[in-house]
DNA sequence: CTGTCATTAGTCAGACAG
DNA sequence: ATTACTGTCTGACTAATG
């Protein structure tokens, strides 16, 4: 590995409702928010023009997957409550997720950076780390030819960050959105990076806000400025010194360009909330399909699995987890069932439920199985 | 024989991200 | 009637082992 390493982060433009807008470029500059349960398409009609869903019409436990632009721009957010964004926004249009899309225009992003630079770590579905140490190009000739060929390759744009690590690239591909590009050096951390919010740093979330916050730290200068020894104190010694590190722009992550899968879960939110006993045949029948699925997944890409757990959230959204190791691998749907029924049998069972999951970890790849890993070739999305 | 220490595996909750 | 789904990682605690 070079001493002097440069990595790009690349990170697609309001991805899913990017897609969503190749297919129905009529929406183009309109409020439109992806997401739901079980939405209808839109109806197509006879002269070939379609008729959308509007939020205001929209009734159940969704929440929205990504927006447009023009409808953040009325405080539709990612995470949201769909019944909640109809609220900001009753006229902006609705649309389903279409996972199938967006993995095939996914795979389609990722060729063609992987034509221009191989070293990639896939950072789930619309973003990816480069290792650019080993190209002899400049780092600006390097983030237009790559934003050009996604294009080339996509129709859709992204933004580019390239810097000495990870930890700053990702930042820095967020600086300039959508369509642009950063480029930051060791010595642009203190004018740069300094003054961003702490949640800005990949791995600060809204609890480790919420503390700094009350530490009186709110930007990453402040963070740097904080003494060891304080965030050894509130944080423990692995995340206090990794906020040291990260406040000062420190990062030796390398780019992973390969890793196997830990675990492998399925859940389900209820359109409404089940009770234990009153509901027991219906929460059978769903328990026993996830179980189902988690096998069906364990074999389309090819693993055995030592632990089984479940996963409930309750009315109040409480959640709580059980897992059992057992002894031999398993990973047909029957055994894992049993395995998950005597999970499910110490948990508490006093209030409705609205979620139930299953997952399997334990991981052993099947070796010599059909370890296809899925569907190379690329199926048209729409 | 008893107590202590280190290490590992297992379990559970919680934070985080995309 | 506000709050999905899939996956990774870490901290805290317990039990087992030597």
């Amino acid at each position: 590995m070079p001493a002097d390493r440069r990595i790009a982060h690349l990170d697609m433009d309001a991805f899913f409702a990017s897609v969503e807008l190749l297919r129905y470029p009529e929406l183009r500059g309109q409020a439109v928010v992806v997401g739901g349960g079980h939405i209808h398409q839109p109806r197509q009609l006879a002269d070939g023009s379609h008729v959308f869903a509007r939020l205001r019409e929209y009734v159940g436990r969704g929440v929205v997957t990504t927006s447009t632009y023009p409808a953040r721009a009325l405080g539709v957010f990612s995470g949201m409550g769909l019944m909640k964004s109809a609220k900001l926004a009753p006229e902006a249009i609705l649309l389903p997720v279409n996972f199938e899309a967006y993995r095939y225009y996914s795979r389609l992003f990722k060729v063609a950076v992987a034509r221009i630079a191989p070293r990639i770590e896939d950072r789930g579905i619309d973003e990816i780390y480069i290792d650019l140490s080993d190209h002899p190009e400049t780092s600006v000739v390097l983030a237009r030819r790559l934003r050009q060929a996604v294009l080339d390759a996509t129709g859709l744009t992204c933004s580019i960050g390239i810097s000495p690590n990870k930890l700053l690239s990702k930042i820095a591909s967020d600086l300039d959105k959508p369509n642009g590009m950063t480029l930051l050096g060791l010595d642009d951390i203190p004018a740069r990076i300094w003054p961003l919010p702490v949640s800005k740093v990949n791995g600060i979330g809204p609890r480790s806000v919420e503390k700094l916050t009350r530490l009186g730290v709110s930007n990453i200068g402040e963070l740097a400025a904080m003494p060891l020894e304080q965030l050894l104190v509130h944080f423990g010694q692995s995340t206090g010194h990794w906020m040291h590190r990260v406040a000062r722009g420190i990062d030796e992550c390398p780019v992973v360009t390969e890793s196997e899968p830990k675990s492998i879960s399925r859940e389900s939110t209820f359109e409404r909330d089940l009770h234990a006993i009153r509901d027991k045949l219906e929460l059978s029948e769903i328990f026993t399909s996830l179980c189902t699925r988690v096998a069906l997944d364990l074999q389309r890409k090819g693993y055995a699995c030592r632990t089984i757990g479940v996963k409930l959230r309750y009315a109040d959204f409480h959640v709580v987890t059980r897992d059992i190791t057992l002894p031999v691998s398993i990973c047909d749907g029957k055994k894992i069932r049993r395995a998950a029924g005597l999970c499910l049998k110490r948990v508490p069972l006093t209030q409705k439920i609205r979620l139930l999951g299953v997952r399997a970890g334990g991981l052993l790849p099947l070796t010599g199985g059909n370890a296809d890993g899925g569907t190379i070739q690329a199926e048209l999305p729409f």
